[in-house]
DNA sequence: TTTGCTTTTGAACAAATGTTCATTAATTTA
DNA sequence: TAAATTAATGAACATTTGTTCAAAAGCAAA
């Protein structure tokens, strides 16, 4: 019966936060118990209580802090024409997605198991990011260089496709992330170009 | 506590696989109890096993049905233009998808709580599909009608953005299913056409 | 009405769940 | 070294879980 206690709450808690993200993205929310994560950190249940005021906020926290650092880390040059900044997000979100595949996973089957309120903070962020897309498509038709029936669908239908990527992709596979990126800005660019 | 029983077995045995999967949709498979499914039907617990031998046959019973009505209803003339078959596939996906968005959350969403062995299975058909449409799409590489680098990625990223209809599609919504998917082989067929 | 079959009940089971809390121990500060 | 603070334990709690099964009840055929 080891103990470690005094001041390792630095370090416990990072440690909670990564077995969290772990074990939700490998059998879900509701399938990981508090003991389980316990059980990765190396402590009794009890003690993940000095770290999170419940299993829903471990799982709110998580999600919240990957749309924080989406929207934080996506291109925005808003100068630049919308071709480039079609490029550029197509190439950002390819590899953030990639770079982060716990996070990923989490942020698009774990929405359900948020309460309300939670579920509506993410929206929100899901939203803006989304928007900014749109905002890059609606302005490649406004200067006639994009032609889109509905920027809206287009929004979504180019996310869905990238996000795909995640649920076959694996480094040192068959093909390079560099190689992906290219075939998908390939047919993203066709998709929304002139007839 | 009223009583019906007798030779109820073909009306109570459709009703649990109804109530199991509106459930499942809902809530998610792990956070689905035996009980919630009884009471939908409106029976005790025990009942159910007059049914399912257990709540994962449930489970993978509703994934195979889907999956085997998905292969059995999708087009098949292999005799067809590449450019035809794949306008058919686009809009047989979006059609037959729209129609059953929750056998389809459900495809997607509890792939992780099947067992190894019905999680191989459904792999195998899941892939089966994919393999149609990369079919078709080699042909139309094969008649220099399509230019795509790599025609598995391709394969992915098409099934992977027409799924994603789903997830915002409601009928009686903005958009009708015909002008949803007269979008999408737009934007399609210019993916994946000569640049 | 009696016999036989089908279906449901309702209780029981061991195990697991999220969370709380008094106690114990380790560390830091004085 | 002594006092104060922080962190972890481990038991306890009320529920809930999937599943089993003897008993009861409904139905069809004789």
């Amino acid at each position: 019966m080891a103990r470690t206690a005094g001041s390792h709450s630095d370090i416990t808690g990072p440690r909670v936060r990564s077995a969290a993200l772990r074990l939700f993205a490998r059998d879900g929310y509701a399938a990981v118990s508090m003991r389980a994560i316990a059980g990765e950190v190396g402590v009794q249940a009890g003690a993940l209580y000095n770290y999170t005021p419940d299993k829903q906020s471990l799982l709110f926290d998580l999600m919240r802090g990957h749309m924080a650092d989406l929207l934080e880390e996506m291109p925005k040059d808003t100068t630049a024409a919308p071709l480039a900044r079609l490029e550029a997000f197509v190439d950002f979100h390819i590899r953030f997605h990639a770079d982060r595949p716990d996070e990923v996973f989490i942020a698009y089957m774990e929405l359900r198991n948020l309460t309300a309120e939670n579920f509506a903070q993410i929206e929100v962020l899901r939203r803006e990011y989304e928007d900014q897309l749109e905002t890059v498509l609606k302005a490649g038709v406004a200067d006639g260089v994009f032609e889109i029936a509905d920027t809206k669908i287009a929004t979504l239908a180019v996310i869905a496709m990238l996000t795909g990527v995640n649920t076959w992709f694996r480094a040192g596979g068959r093909l390079s992330l560099a190689q992906v990126t290219a075939q998908y800005w390939d047919m993203v660019r066709k998709a929304v170009r002139l007839s």
